[in-house]
DNA sequence: CTGAAAGCGCTAACAG
DNA sequence: CTGTTAGCGCTTTCAG
């Protein structure tokens, strides 16, 4: 392995230069620059950055650990925390814990031991010992797509009540009565708080109900198994409407719906609200109204807010910013006469 | 920050012996072993990667670098990996190069700083010199979804060129004769090998022709830009069938060909053939046929040759797999009476 | 079974 | 401007 000895042995010069060429090229005559350069790229150098984070204490990677990277969401608000990171001189890896809380322990676990330079986190559960001890190792850390409940970590967060209660409102306003929210797992926060804001605008119109319906995961498949139960639970008078708690269970539910021996209608016989707004759901058979988060301008601020926090003490206050989502409708929730209009 | 040296102090030994009780527990009697466990959980050590790394040459941690994230195609290929590399007790990481050279190489070259266990590279362009450069450093690496010209680097792939064709034959037998490739950049082997495909299927085939439309990536966004132009070609009898180089774009596509003042309709217009079987293909308004790809195998595959690599030496052989794409037939390209047929 | 000591590759004073 | 040097935290012989 071919180490700055070897490049310093090759110019004529100290590891030390070798060392200054690297770091801080000013310092450095032209010519020995040159010569140095030239060595570096005849022997084909290249620092160890193991060696170098050892000494240096820091790492120039922020990783960023999302929930599923199969949900086009976490892929869109990546999208912006690369274009943030790559302006702040850093290297964004992406980590999956696929919903699961120990896949992202371990991931945690991995981030902490490489003393990376920041970690985002969109958290499967609320408890999550892990941030805590990578605070405690001098690792920035910041949640993404959920306000903390600490006020010692920093937070980018849509609201998710608000957002659950625009479609909810929709939805009657549409003139449902008998809504159904499909989602799980009930650990996710994100599905707690779009509950529980639908919740809050059903009790507020008398008469209507909701119903919840778990799935084990916010994805296509569970949308799709889920479906069929809903069907029947359409042809059977029990339900005029579903929520679900993203697009891509929307998405499931809505080939479920529509297909099989005796298809439903949408917006007909069940109107249909997702959220996230991702691309695929304007794509659908019947385009799906959604509820819409600044997917990339999260990515964006969460980088900013990891950047803010070495700036910050350790028992400072942190920010915690909150947008705003937006109800985008379509087809899949518009009614020809909506009877409470 | 705590290290080896805190713990031993705290359990009244010496660090080696700390060392041996993460490393090898089996060497340490039973009592030093609760006490120095004991001293690491109060006092929350937690080992730092850069100096085990240092020392010990080698990382646990496996990078996956993709061309887009957002494209479901790589995420289902991804989890594939994820799983045959859980397995094998090592931690993934993706990176997303976007499509970009630059990008895709500031990634390489970080991992190449980082001497990470292994490198899983989706490439932008066929040269890319860095993967020579990783393999010097002991960086064993693996392309995914291309076939490497090189023998002396391992990769997992399907035949993209038996895929094009599929696409297109499938077209002309149902009795398509102005075909359209849309698809780009240029660069990317998958759409060349697709395109190539295509083209000779229809060669074959008097009186059809292909014509290739550009596109800068293999986004939705882009499909849905290009769309317009292709409903222009329909219209004027320019074109009766597109072959999309993957989903994505197919998806896009069929969107700007339904939309707009005077929509046209599939597949009676034209019919629409897309690549990947990603999910959504089947959940779009219609359902898009598609050159299926084993996604999920190919990622575990990949792993797998990854491993064995550090069984070869330098110059041996590597292995190069290859897997056969399969024709999903859905609404978008069935037409009532195929005039060939 | 445990301790002492060397050194992985690099950076950051510091002295010249 | 350049060279020397002391570690960063850890693993790993090698003695005891």
């Amino acid at each position: 392995m071919v180490s700055v000895k070897d490049v310093a042995a090759r110019a004529g010069v100290s590891i030390g230069t070798v060392s200054n060429v690297i770091n801080r090229p000013d310092y450095v005559r032209a010519d020995t620059l040159a010569r140095v350069q030239a060595a570096i790229s005849e022997l084909g150098y290249v620092p160890n950055a193991a060696a170098r984070q050892l000494r240096a204490g820091q790492s120039t990677t922020i990783a960023f650990v999302v929930l599923d990277v199969g949900n086009p969401f976490f892929t869109d608000v990546a999208e912006g925390v690369e274009d943030a990171a790559l302006e702040a001189g850093l290297t964004v890896v992406i980590a999956n814990s696929r919903e699961s809380v120990n896949r992202e322990t371990s991931h945690l676990q991995q981030f902490e031991r490489q003393r990376v330079a920041g970690v985002l986190l969109a958290q499967t559960s609320r408890h999550q010992p892990h941030v805590a001890a990578l605070r405690a190792h001098g690792v920035p850390v910041v949640l993404v797509d959920r306000r903390s409940s600490d006020s010692s970590v920093a937070s980018v967060a849509v609201d998710d009540t608000t957002g659950g209660a625009l479609a909810a409102r929709h939805l009657l306003d549409q003139g449902c009565e008998r809504l159904v929210f499909v989602g799980g797992p009930s650990g996710l926060t994100q599905v707690e708080d779009r509950l529980a804001g639908a919740t809050g605008a059903v009790a507020a119109a008398p008469g209507a109900t909701i119903t919840h319906v778990p799935t084990q995961a916010l994805t296509l498949d569970d949308g799709m198994r889920v479906g069929e139960r809903v069907r029947e639970m359409v042809r059977t008078g029990q339900c005029d409407a579903v929520f679900a708690a993203n697009d891509l269970l929307a998405i499931g539910v809505q080939q479920a719906l529509l297909s099989g021996p005796d298809p439903v209608s949408i917006p007909h016989d069940v109107a249909l609200v997702g959220y996230d707004d991702i691309s695929f759901a304007a794509a659908a058979v019947v385009p799906i109204t959604s509820v819409r988060q600044p997917r990339a301008v999260l990515g964006s601020k969460a980088v900013e807010l990891l950047l803010r926090e070495s700036t910050l003490g350790p028992d400072d206050e942190r920010e915690h910013v909150e947008f705003q989502p937006e109800l985008v409708v379509r087809d899949s929730s518009r009614r020809a006469t909506p009877p409470r209009a």
